[in-house]
DNA sequence: AGAGGCGGGGCGAACGTTCGCCCGAACGTT
DNA sequence: AACGTTCGGGCGAACGTTCGCCCCGCCTCT
């Protein structure tokens, strides 16, 4: 309350003056432990109210070797893009960090950097208590790292099938199923896929998706339609071109990407093959970055619960640190289709 | 370089039993404080080597009563949108701060909420050393509470005059300026500007750049021209409407619009009503969002030198906490016209 | 009446640093 | 020979907490 003083922070040794008791005990009542007697706790709490005493982090992750601290690096991607949920991911994991008292540490991160040297620094120095992980792959060596070196950490994002460690991940071949499902609907029989090079994890996942998809609609899949390129428009564009470029009856009528960077790229070259998006071409993306529903025609997309992903993650990790083992250690999450004019003939509804 | 011993972390004592002085005396070599012999000194670089000393963050911090960490609180935008900055701006800010052994902490501000209470608890507590402050605005009670408290902090904007704080702002007067002055050399006479509420700072600045523009132009401003919405694309699609729905002599041919949100809508309307984007009608927006380049056609933007921003208010900042005075407390960076189809008559080159 | 139990609270120590003061030896000066 | 300076390094204290142990007095039970 009281902003008159500048200088001297109150401690708890200003509180325990006050209230005629040792700083000790003060201690003991503001954390709730030990045996107090009711009117001296009540005295101590007011005195604390009325110094306006705020506790020293700093003292208190010295004594308890805890900082209250969690780590966060990602990968700052390419200059033309932006990272279509950092900031619904932040803005959920910090929400959800705060309320059990915690708080989140940027870090920067080069992808090709000795995951030692950053993420081993921070947690020697004592700086942070964990880490949360984005952008996994196979064979990530931070994930070799902090569980060779025993650091808690919850990933966004799975692995191989070798390392077993806590994540959430958001279920990309069930997106992509959705997104197949929903074109056949459309009444689409070819429909090719747009994915990333089979180094991806995520991009395999979504691969998957696409080939029981096609399976289930009893659909069968040319080796042509599977095409795969970068996370950049201009390969989308390519790859649909070369797509467009088949015999007749091998030439698909609509795409599944596995990213809007590429639907964009497919919606690109459809038009300038004269076709109508929707009505004669059907294109879906993944991720529904914000921005695609102001194209022409607007972008059908998988969007990703990020929130929820956000959420989950910092639970899971506080449990961790905290000692609990958490109920579950491997959270998948399921995404939405968002349909729209890109995917749909007009006819229909 | 050891990665055996889990538990115990080796202290500065264990680095002087092992150099064979006292731990103090390594403390002053480490620190390159005090004399100390050549030979004594490379003894204890070398055991601190060996043993794989990492000095303690937190025993510093409380030592030296200052954390090494920087606040920064964003409010997060609307679901629908993606903070189109925020990644860049938080890849340079953290970049900056680490090369000065800073650390950059996020939390979560509600826009309403009293800063005293979230910027107040993280000073006191001796969470953070300084603030970030960004999307300011007039009057913004945030500024008034830490110059109140006098907390170190750089802002990423401005506010009203009666205020005197460090800033980094980008100008968007000039913005708005490089704008409508392309727009004038594209053929274009009657041109619009479509903006923000007078209570936003930065749209004001924005206003006076395109009347400037027009003023330095010769042309005259018709009153109707000038219109004003939120950042939101149906406010700009109906802004346009009502443009274009004005007498043939005072119809505008262009508009400069204050965000890329109200531009798109702007691009919607003219196409609704059949005229040629570029050739009929031009387009300008403000703060080239990722994925404008996409649009049929690729719009026209201000882009803001967010890298340097970010660098610059990090340097300010960590000068501050340091006690030293920056050469300049007051910065303003020029944006940078992204010309592209929306606002470029097909003729000319 | 003495033993045992328990509620209430004091006290020393520790977490890992940094800071300032002091002391002894070596050296050079008057 | 006595004195002042400088260098090298030790030592106590402090930063603000939390933790565990101990002690005291009162109540209760045998």
């Amino acid at each position: 309350m009281h902003r008159g003083q500048r200088r001297r922070r109150v401690t708890i040794k200003d509180v325990a003056a006050a209230a005629g008791v040792s700083y000790q005990t003060v201690s003991k009542v503001l954390n709730g432990q030990g045996s107090v007697a009711p009117e001296t706790a009540q005295r101590i709490w007011e005195a604390a109210r009325r110094l306006g005493y705020r506790p020293n982090v700093t003292a208190r992750s010295l004594r308890k070797r805890a900082t209250h601290l969690i780590g966060y690096s990602w990968y700052p991607i390419s200059p033309d893009q932006t990272n279509p949920i950092l900031d619904k991911f932040l803005s959920s994991a910090v929400r959800a960090a705060e309320e059990a008292g915690y708080h989140i540490l940027l870090f920067p991160t080069e992808p090709d950097q000795d995951p030692a040297d950053s993420y081993g620094r921070l947690v020697e120095t004592n700086r942070v208590d964990g880490f949360i992980l984005s952008t996994t792959n196979y064979d990530d060596p931070r994930i070799r790292y902090l569980l060779d070196a025993e650091v808690p950490f919850v990933a966004f994002g799975r692995s191989g099938p070798d390392l077993r460690f806590p994540y959430v991940d958001v279920d990309g071949r069930a997106g992509l199923r959705a997104a197949v499902h929903h074109l056949v609907e459309q009444g689409h029989r070819r429909i090719a896929f747009l994915g990333w090079p089979p180094s991806s994890r995520q991009g395999s996942a979504r691969r998957n998706g696409y080939l029981e998809a096609m399976a289930q609609a009893g659909l069968p899949v040319d080796p042509e339609w599977i095409r795969v390129g970068e996370h950049r428009v201009t390969d989308g564009r390519r790859l649909t071109q070369e797509l467009l470029a088949l015999p007749q009856g091998r030439r698909p009528t609509a795409v599944a990407a596995v990213s809007d960077l590429l639907a964009i790229g497919a919606m690109q070259a459809a038009r300038d093959a004269g076709l109508r998006l929707g009505a004669e071409f059907g294109v879906t993306g993944f991720d529904d970055t914000p921005g695609i529903q102001h194209l022409m025609p607007p972008l059908t997309s998988v969007r990703q619960p990020v929130w929820e992903a956000g959420q989950r993650i910092v639970e899971m990790l506080i449990a961790l640190l905290r000692g609990e083992t958490p109920e579950e250690r491997e959270v998948l999450l399921e995404p939405r289709l968002i349909v729209r004019a890109s995917s749909v003939k007009p006819g229909e509804s």
